[in-house]
Formats: C-alpha cells, sequence, structure tokens
DNA sequence: ATAGGGTTAG
C-alpha cells in the first residue's frame, strides 16, 4: 500500500508565487518520501520505493544549467518552492542514471550545494556521492577532460574526511570505489582504498579482489598483483577463479615473463576439467607474437586448435593481426575468410588489422577495398578503423584524402582521436603544410584531447626541421598550465634540434631544463654524439664523450657544479 | 559486474 508519495513534499510554484503571506521555513525533501516517512505497510510491499518527484525536476535543472550559473539556479530553484535538498536526496541525484553518464555537470552540483547540504553530518551520503562521483569519471574516462585528474582530486578530499567518515564504507560502496579506482588506473589510490576497506572492517569479495588485481596489473604493479593472487589463493572464500588467473597471465604477458604466463596457464589447467581456457591462450598467442616470439605463438595456436578449445573472433583477430603486422596479407586474409566459413562472425576489429595491414604494406586500393567491403557487410567503422585508413592515405602520400576522411568522420558521429590527430599533423609537416598542421593541433587541443608524448614529437620534429624553434617551445609553455607535460617532450625537441644540425640551440635548450630541476636522460647524450658524429662533427663528438656533461659535476671554488651542455662550445 | 584482440613513432 502506497501513501500519496506522487505529491511533491515541497511547496508547488503556484501556491509560492501568488502567495504574499510571511513564508514557512523550507522543507527538507527525500529522495524516497515512502521511506522517510514509512507507513506500516511500506516494509511489507515488494514494490521498490518510489523516488520523489522533484528527482527528475532537480537533475534536469544540473543537465540544463551551465557551470557558472548552476550554484544560483539552484538557490533559485529551492527558494521559489521553499525546499532544501536533504544529503540523501543529493546523494540520489548523482547515483542517478541520468546523472551517472554526465561527470562534470554532476561534479558542478556537488560543488554548488549551499553549505555542503548538511552532508559532514551525514557520511554515509558524504560517501555515496564521491563513490557516485568517481563511478561517474570512471565511466567516461575516455571523453571526460582529465578524468584521471579529477578522480585524484576526489580521492583526496574522501581520504581528508578521515577514519570517522570513511569507517561508513559499505561493501557496496567499497567494491564500487575500488572498481572505478581501478578502471581509471590510480594505483596509489586503488591501494589506499583497500586499507580503508579493510579498516571499515568489509570483507572483500572475489569480484572486489580481481579488480583490485586487474588495476594492479594494468599500473604495471604486477610484484603487488602477485601477493594479491597469493593472499587469494590462502582463503576459501575467495580461491582465484578464471578471471583471476587471466589477469596474472595478462601481467605475466606484458611483462615479457612468458614462461611464467605458460606456468600460470598449466597451473590454471590442473585446477579445472573443461573450462573456457580462450582468453589465456589469447593473451599469450598474442604477446609471444609481440615479443617478437611469432614461431611460438603460432605453434600455440596450432596446439589449441588441436586441443577442444573453443576458437572464437578475439583468438583469431589476434592471429590475423600478428599475419597484418609480419606483412603477410595473403594469409592473413585467407585466415579471416577461413574464420567467417566457419561461423565465426567478423567485425570492425579484424577490417581494421586487415586495412592497416595493406596500408603499411602501400597496397592502399585492397586498403580502401576493404573499408568498403566491411560497409556492405553492416560493420560500422569506429575511429580505430577511421585511423588507420587515414593513416594508409598520408603514408601513399594522399594527405588531402586524409583530411576529407578526417571530416567525414565527424559527419558520421565517430570521434577522432589523439591519434587522428597524431596521424594528420606528421603527414601535413611531411608535405610541408605547416599552417595547416598547427590548425589540426589547435583544433585538438580545443576539443580538450590531450596531445601525447608522441602528438607532441611530431610536432616538435615538424616546426624544428622548418626551423621554427621558438614556435615548439611556445606551445610547450602552453600545454604546461593545462597540466600536460608529454612525457618526452624535452627529449624529442633536444632530439629534432639535433638532426637538424642546430646544436647550440640543444645544448641551450638542455641546460634550461637541468635548471628546472629536470633531469635529462643519459640517452640523450648518446643521441647527440651520434648527431654530431652523423653531421661530421667528430672533434665535438669525442669532446662530449670523453666530458662529464650531462652526467657529471666539476668542482670550482669549491663549490661542485653541473658541467652545461653549453661548455662543450667552449 | 571483474579477464583475452585493432590505430602514432625510428
Amino acid at each position: 500500500m502506497r501513501r500519496f508519495c506522487h505529491v511533491p513534499r515541497g511547496r508547488l510554484p503556484a501556491a509560492a508565487s501568488h502567495n504574499h503571506q510571511p513564508l514557512p521555513p523550507p522543507e527538507w525533501i527525500e529522495p524516497y518520501p515512502d521511506l522517510a516517512d514509512p507507513s506500516p505497510y511500506a516494509s511489507a510491499s515488494a514494490a521498490p520505493p518510489t523516488p520523489s518527484p522533484w528527482l527528475p525536476r532537480v537533475i534536469s535543472l544540473i543537465l540544463r544549467s551551465p557551470p557558472a550559473t548552476l550554484a544560483a539556479d539552484l538557490r533559485a530553484f529551492c527558494k521559489t518552492f521553499l525546499l532544501r535538498l536533504s544529503p540523501a536526496f543529493v546523494a540520489a541525484a548523482l547515483r542517478s542514471p541520468q546523472l551517472a553518464p554526465h561527470p562534470l555537470p554532476s561534479l558542478h552540483f556537488f560543488r554548488s550545494l549551499p553549505n555542503g547540504a548538511d552532508l559532514l553530518a551525514h557520511p554515509q551520503s558524504l560517501i555515496s556521492c564521491y563513490v557516485s562521483l568517481l563511478h561517474s569519471f570512471a565511466r567516461s574516462k575516455e571523453t571526460a577532460p582529465d578524468a584521471a585528474g579529477q578522480a585524484r582530486q576526489l580521492v583526496a578530499e574522501l581520504r581528508a574526511h578521515g577514519d570517522a567518515v570513511l569507517q561508513h564504507l559499505t561493501p557496496a560502496s567499497s567494491a564500487s570505489l575500488i572498481r572505478s579506482l581501478a578502471a581509471l588506473g590510480l594505483s596509489e589510490e586503488l591501494l589506499w582504498a583497500w586499507q580503508a576497506m579493510r579498516l571499515a572492517g568489509v570483507e572483500p569479495t572475489r569480484l572486489t579482489y580481481n579488480c583490485l588485481l586487474d588495476g594492479l596489473v594494468n599500473a604495471g604493479l604486477l610484484d603487488t598483483a602477485i601477493n594479491v593472487f597469493d593472499a587469494m589463493s590462502t582463503e576459501d572464500r575467495v580461491r582465484p577463479d578464471l578471471v583471476s588467473y587471466n589477469i596474472l597471465i595478462k601481467g605475466y604477458c606484458r611483462a615479457g615473463r612468458l614462461q611464467d604466463a605458460m606456468a600460470q596457464l598449466a597451473d590454471m589447467r590442473e585446477q579445472a576439467e573443461l573450462a573456457p581456457y580462450s582468453p589465456m591462450y589469447t593473451a599469450l598467442i598474442d604477446s609471444m607474437g609481440k615479443f617478437g616470439r611469432e614461431k611460438e605463438a603460432m605453434a600455440l595456436f596450432e596446439r589449441m586448435k588441436a586441443s577442444r578449445i573453443e576458437l572464437d573472433a578475439v583468438t583469431y583477430g589476434v592471429v590475423v593481426n600478428r599475419l597484418c603486422r609480419f606483412g603477410n596479407m595473403d594469409e592473413a586474409l585467407t585466415c579471416f575468410r577461413s574464420c567467417v566459413e566457419k561461423g565465426v562472425a567478423g567485425n570492425a576489429i579484424f577490417y581494421t588489422s586487415l586495412i592497416d595491414g595493406f596500408g603499411k604494406a602501400g597496397m592502399i586500393d585492397q586498403a580502401q577495398e576493404l573499408f568498403k567491403e566491411m560497409g556492405t557487410k553492416g560493420f560500422v567503422p569506429d575511429s580505430y578503423c577511421y585511423n588507420v585508413l587515414i593513416d594508409a592515405l598520408v603514408k601513399a602520400g594522399r594527405v588531402d584524402d586524409a583530411c576529407a576522411l578526417y571530416k567525414r568522420m565527424e559527419d558520421d558521429g565517430c570521434d577522432q582521436t589523439v591519434y587522428t590527430y597524431t596521424i594528420l599533423i606528421d603527414g601535413l609537416f611531411k608535405k610541408h603544410k605547416n599552417e595547416e598542421a598547427l590548425k589540426f593541433w589547435d583544433s585538438m587541443i580545443d576539443k580538450g584531447i590531450t596531445p601525447t608524448a608522441a602528438a607532441f614529437r611530431v610536432l616538435a620534429n615538424g616546426l624544428c626541421l622548418s626551423g621554427k624553434f621558438s614556435r615548439a617551445c611556445k606551445i610547450l609553455d602552453e600545454l604546461a598550465p593545462m597540466g600536460v607535460i608529454p612525457e618526452t617532450a624535452h627529449e624529442d625537441m633536444i632530439n629534432a634540434l639535433c638532426k637538424t644540425g642546430r646544436f647550440k640551440q640543444a645544448c641551450k635548450l638542455a641546460d634550461g631544463i637541468v635548471k628546472k630541476g629536470r633531469e635529462i636522460p643519459g640517452r640523450v647524450r648518446t643521441m647527440m654524439v651520434n648527431a654530431l658524429r652523423k653531421a661530421g662533427n667528430t672533434d665535438l663528438a669525442v669532446k662530449l664523450v670523453h666530458s662529464k656533461i650531462g652526467i657529471g659535476y666539476e668542482r670550482s671554488d669549491s663549490i661542485k657544479r653541473r658541467v652545461k651542455f653549453q661548455t662543450l662550445f667552449e
């Protein structure tokens, strides 16, 4: 039996706007009025609680309102209808499926709450808000700008609330937290969350364990992951399952420890009779190929075929990709066709590998043919697919066609990625279309796409090769306030300068970086030596080799000083 | 719900 729960508990607009009498104080609104004020029959009812009608209204206000005015809009809304958002209401709004796909509006809402909406007095709701926000950023980490950075900030805030709040972590909120942090690749925060969960007395489930394992493996913390796996193995309740094994095998594969991965596979095979081994074999075949052990990869594929393990689209996809990477296009195409004949459905990923293979082999016609074919088969090209074809066109010297395809991506509603821009910028510089290349760089930044080290490398190379060294420096400086410093940016600039024979400038840049407290990796020295040699500047190359430039210190006036790169020219 | 595959670069 339900009460009149469809009636909003706040005052209705008509009542508020025509009321000239003194107004009563605002009323708290709860997300689920029937729970806030339960009738004796409520618990007997199997029906889910009915959300307050205010919930969708507030949510649509959050989604409609620009960030700059959201706080004021919320205040006005609450004033008009004489209501106050309860902590549980705020938490429910952030948890709602309507807000979950929109991390930024959600975050703005959270930040615009008057007096923090009393959340501090309600740690359960406070935790729920943070957990929902983190979940929201995790699921849109590809599209939300700097999702990981935002998430890191949120975790720092949550941590700062201390144990009094964190002891209210529930099994569900801890699990969600761990899943989100693992997905975002925040390993330090992930380990903290694990500890906080244990401190709150929450027992991890196998799923939570697996999420932790996967997060650690993806962050490259294999040793920690192995410890976690061993800890699982000693506890009956959460013994490693197929997924745990798979994650660990992936970790070994990525670290190049293929022997250990094989041993893990054998270990797994002892544990169970007929299990879905396909993912483990696939990971191994893929890694064997990527570490240059093509023969062993194919041997493993044959072993898989001989056993009764099912070969699915992913396994075939890996094999086709390895053949394409090897330039073995006949065999790749044959493998793909036979896979389809066996009833395993093709997909866009197969086509991406094949188009890329043909493109890299300089067979642009075949690449375009396959792009057409996939359309007729009903597979929709995604950004990977567009990127490989754009790359193929660029490599064939057809930059204009590549740019046309870039436009078509837009029309097809397919998001351009940092790869798209890197490929095009590189191609345009190689055709000496510098201004166009810079335009693409700007539109990438405008779109909120974070340039990678590779993206900056093609820009720095292109600009330095055409003598526009200072322009490259300026762009690098502009990135810093955005929190973007491509890892190898300085190194790449030095490299580009050396390649064009501007050694003095390269040395000046290197010294400037050291002065800012950054280290110059040893390989920069090696690279400089090689470039000097190549330029026929043997004397300077020899001088550099026998000096302590970039690696050591000298004493003068009993003061220890770094040996500057510029001393090369003294 | 957690696990395996595709795109830059010398």
